[in-house]
DNA sequence: TTCCAGGGGTAGA
DNA sequence: TCTACCCATGGA
């Protein structure tokens, strides 16, 4: 097995494990996390086929970005290098303009100002497809479910790598759409779920849904939730997760996790009605999203 | 055994 | 717009 080092330089403070960390998605196959050495893993697969195993961590000194280790069978063509600096710039977010939000929070004083340190870009998957399905899998089952699904998604159906064949890459929707529904339900547990995945991917593989196109789009928030509402499984906490997933914050995904947490902090354990709850963060503007996930992260709460 | 999870679709008002 | 009911699955 060959491999292939490069640093991923931010234009902006950045921390990588405070990204890679930043939510669930860093456990979700096929990423893996390393407690110990802080090293985040992905097989992955690029457009041309192509599968590759990644490693990322920290890059070191003073502007510290993404150091980007792949292994991969025979020369990498600089094309597929390309993509894959880009694909690792998108999940980290390393383009993203996170000032205004960093600005509102330095005049909040502490702990928040402690989020302008290189906090704030939740981690993400390279393409809306593998989100939107990932999304699918956290509604309405507990975290443990979330992960079952996904990795039984990908051993099922994921292009194999080829330094370790066990190791499998996110499969893509042409390769879900191809897979007979009965065999796709018998190969997977995704419960009621399995025909809105089913679905979705046949959507995407046929070329009449473009998530990516959606991904880049400039319209307006409303826009896109509606066109992410249309899709079958998907409602207002789903849509809510992906518009932050496609870097629109101004949306609050409230699920139970959301209305336990505001309850307890805000209304003394008292259950409040949705927009009760939701009006906590209204003084955040397009940034409620996050502002929600930083009042939720373990220790940006303390002392506030 | 029963309940419910990082909800959503549908029917009926 | 709101409510009631149903939806597969597996952990608690």
């Amino acid at each position: 097995m060959d491999s292939t080092h490069f640093v991923l330089a931010p234009d902006a403070p950045f921390d990588f494990e405070g990204t890679a960390y930043s939510h669930g998605w860093v456990v979700l196959a096929p990423n893996a996390w390393d407690e110990s050495s802080g090293t985040m893993h992905r097989v992955h697969r690029l457009a041309t086929g192509r599968v590759v195993r990644l490693e990322l961590r920290a890059g070191e000194g003073s502007r510290s970005g993404v150091a980007v280790r792949v292994e991969h069978r025979g020369r990498l063509p600089a094309a597929d290098r390309r993509a894959l600096e880009a694909d690792v710039r998108h999940m980290f977010r390393l383009g993203e303009e996170l000032r205004p939000f960093y600005a509102l929070c330095r005049g909040r004083g502490r702990p928040w100002n402690r989020v302008c340190g290189g906090l704030g870009r939740l981690l993400r998957s390279p393409t809306l497809f593998e989100d939107t399905v990932k999304t699918l899998c956290t509604t309405n089952v507990q975290w443990g479910g979330t992960k079952r699904m996904v990795r039984g998604l990908v051993d099922a159906f994921g292009d194999p790598w080829p330094g370790d064949p066990s190791l499998r890459a996110f499969p893509s929707a042409e390769a879900l759409a191809a897979v007979p529904a009965a065999e796709f339900d018998a190969r997977t547990s995704l419960g009621y779920r399995s025909a809105y995945v089913r679905e979705l991917a046949g959507r995407v593989a046929s070329g009449h849904l473009d998530l990516e196109d959606l991904a880049r789009s400039d319209r307006p928030t409303v826009e896109l939730r509606d066109e992410l509402l249309a899709i079958k499984g998907v409602g207002p906490y789903a849509a809510a997760t992906l518009l932050m997933l496609v870097g629109r914050y101004d949306e609050l995904a409230v699920d139970s996790v959301f209305r336990e947490f505001v309850a307890e902090k805000y209304f003394a354990g008292e259950r409040p009605s949705d927009a009760q709850a939701r009006a906590v963060y209204d003084g955040w503007g397009e940034w409620k999203y996050l502002a929600y996930w930083f009042d939720l992260w373990e220790g940006v709460t303390e002392g506030l």
